[in-house]
DNA sequence: CCTATTAAATGGAACGTTCCAATAAATCAA
DNA sequence: TTGATTTATTGGAACGTTCCATTTAATAGG
């Protein structure tokens, strides 16, 4: 009910005895305070209830204590363990993360790009939404404000990226997939206006020309990145005249889509169609099968974003390099052996 | 690389050939400058590449435009809902909310809580974490905050809450088993430290009251939250010398856990045992098989605490009423009639 | 006991806005 | 034309901090 006007350092200095500048430095923790006086005022601070104004503050201070993170989709626990790792060393570093959601949504991006720059922030760590126009941080680059993407990317950008390993997960998958003596492998979900779709489509291809697979596009079926999306591409390519007997998937959520829509029809995964997904949420481990996945560690790679962010608040630079994290194929029930190929000739050997 | 000394309005006034206080108004959008000198300052701000510093305004400002919202799990989509329910509406109300995760650490709480006071948020949307002490919101009371609790609330505290009808949906859910003619029913974890906890038992309890079922305590199993915890309650249920033959999940989480348990001993969810969860998260409908739960709307309540926030800010009040949202159990799969009670007489009928 | 040195505390200006009171310019009524 | 009114624009003070340059107090050196 109160809510007397707020208290100030002045207020403090009153009620201590001391002068505002005294207050300020015992709220900075200088040392050139006498331990008593700083007792004193810390007392004072207590007794009129006093909350420190970091707007004020950061009107002299040459940089504020926050730093933004974007997130394309916070519902997604994917990048909702993105934004916890960055928080947990950010944390520690006395550094304030404020989290802003996009939606996927490039214009609500915008917006709340504008409201943390209003702010103030000491720096940015984006995951960009679906759709992102080239040129939209180019007026906070020019600001000079230290940004980071992670776990996506923008076509062309010199903004430093932190994002797991695309091709190799990718490629690590299809080879797995061809061991089991798959050869009419497809790729399920994803869209090209994201990057990371190139990526993992780019593993994807090189593991199939490598291993001697005939890649036809025809197997290539975008889709939507949820479960709706994989049940979708797994019913188109059944419809075909030579359907795929296993299936990479864009992530996991289309991997489940995948698994639904084969349960749907009687068909059980792993053993009538082998379905690898991507990302390994915890969903993966419990689903029915247990889901084969790339895991890419997203808390992990949280965390070596908000060190580089500070790296870089620390030295003052935009610049930083890449960071490209290890993945690794985590081999569950849900890609048994092709039972068409099982009966012909050994695999052809892998080169490379 | 750039970075010169940021501009301010003095910068955009000399550019444009008027007064610091004429480009101030044209900023805030008043109707009382002439349309060409508004052009004009415009343009001078794009030009100079001005960043609004709302830092500084607040200094002035009676209030400023960012609400903080904590929430105690990022990571459970349940939460996340709710987080991106809210900022949906607070979007279109010009009002920039900043998403903080205390990880289910009152301490965390207690300096994310601070950091965000300090940056002069005008209001606070809170899901408290686990074992918040009650006092934890004293301070911020009395400095006159606008404070909500969503989906939590606090043993005793005069705060406003916006919750689903915990008590209700436990009620119904186990309606629901007890119409599938189980006798033993369990409920399954869950820990007394949550009121959320207390008031679902508490539904739980009364409809075993009401329906004439003999609500044993050695059935109501207490229990981690995830599906680790229901695993464990499944198995301590089961080693009893009268096991139950259903069992009410405090969460979806649990439930999983439970039919994960189930499954691993060779039973199956739903004619071997009944098993209800609580939230409703998506999975629960692709599950195997899809779980019958008792759905909140997460985002809707987000919706609504946001709202209540909103009237609070404006109304410039500390009070608001709680709310309670409606619940529904969506019936699937997931609950078989009892195998035992069945050959017996027809269960009696419900009171009320 | 006085001066030089160090330690503590302080006043004032600055940070980038908003808002009020005041001015200047334009319009109107007579 | 002149004063009254309205419309646009402006200077100055204030907001709550930090930081620098000073002042004051305490201590040491001779």
């Amino acid at each position: 009910m109160a809510s007397r006007a707020k208290a100030t350092i002045f207020d403090i200095a009153r009620e201590a005895g001391v002068s505002k500048s005294t207050v300020s430095l015992v709220l900075q923790g200088s040392g050139l305070i006498r331990p008593e006086t700083a007792v004193k005022v810390r007392k004072a601070i207590e007794d009129v209830g006093y909350v420190y104004n970091r707007g004020a503050a950061n009107l002299r201070k040459a940089h504020s204590n926050v730093i933004g993170m974007v997130i394309n989709d916070l519902t997604n626990p994917f990048f909702a363990e993105l934004a916890v790792g960055m928080e947990r060393v950010f944390q520690s570093a006395g550094i304030v993360p404020f989290i802003a959601n996009t939606a996927e949504n490039p214009v609500r991006q915008e917006e709340v790009l504008k409201s943390l720059m209003e702010q103030g922030v000491a720096g940015l760590i984006v995951s960009p939404a679906r759709g992102t126009t080239p040129g939209a941080f180019r007026r906070l680059e020019i600001a000079g404000l230290p940004i980071a993407f992670a776990m996506r990317r923008l076509p062309e950008s010199r903004i430093p990226v932190i994002a797991p390993d695309n091709h190799r997960g990718a490629y690590l998958a299809t080879a797995h997939l061809v061991g089991k003596g798959h050869r009419r492998l497809a790729f399920f979900g994803g869209s090209s206006d994201l990057v990371v779709y190139h990526e993992r489509l780019g593993g994807f291809r090189e593991a199939c020309e490598t291993l001697g697979i005939d890649a036809r596009d025809a197997l290539i079926i975008e889709g939507e990145t949820n479960r709706k999306g994989g049940m979708a591409c797994l019913e188109t390519s059944l419809a075909m005249a030579e359907p795929p007997t296993a299936a990479l998937c864009f992530n996991d959520a289309v991997a489940f889509g995948v698994m639904l829509a084969l349960r749907k029809r009687g068909l059980e995964p792993g053993p009538d169609f082998a379905v690898v997904g991507f990302d390994d949420v915890v969903e993966a481990e419990h689903y029915m099968p247990p889901l084969t996945s790339v895991a890419v560690d997203s808390a992990g790679l949280g965390e070596r974003a908000a060190h580089v962010m500070i790296k870089m608040i620390q030295s003052r630079t935009t610049r930083a390099e890449d960071h490209i994290g290890a993945v690794n194929l985590v081999v569950r029930e849900s890609c048994g052996p092709d039972r068409r190929t099982q009966k012909r000739p050994a695999p052809t050997g892998a080169a490379t």
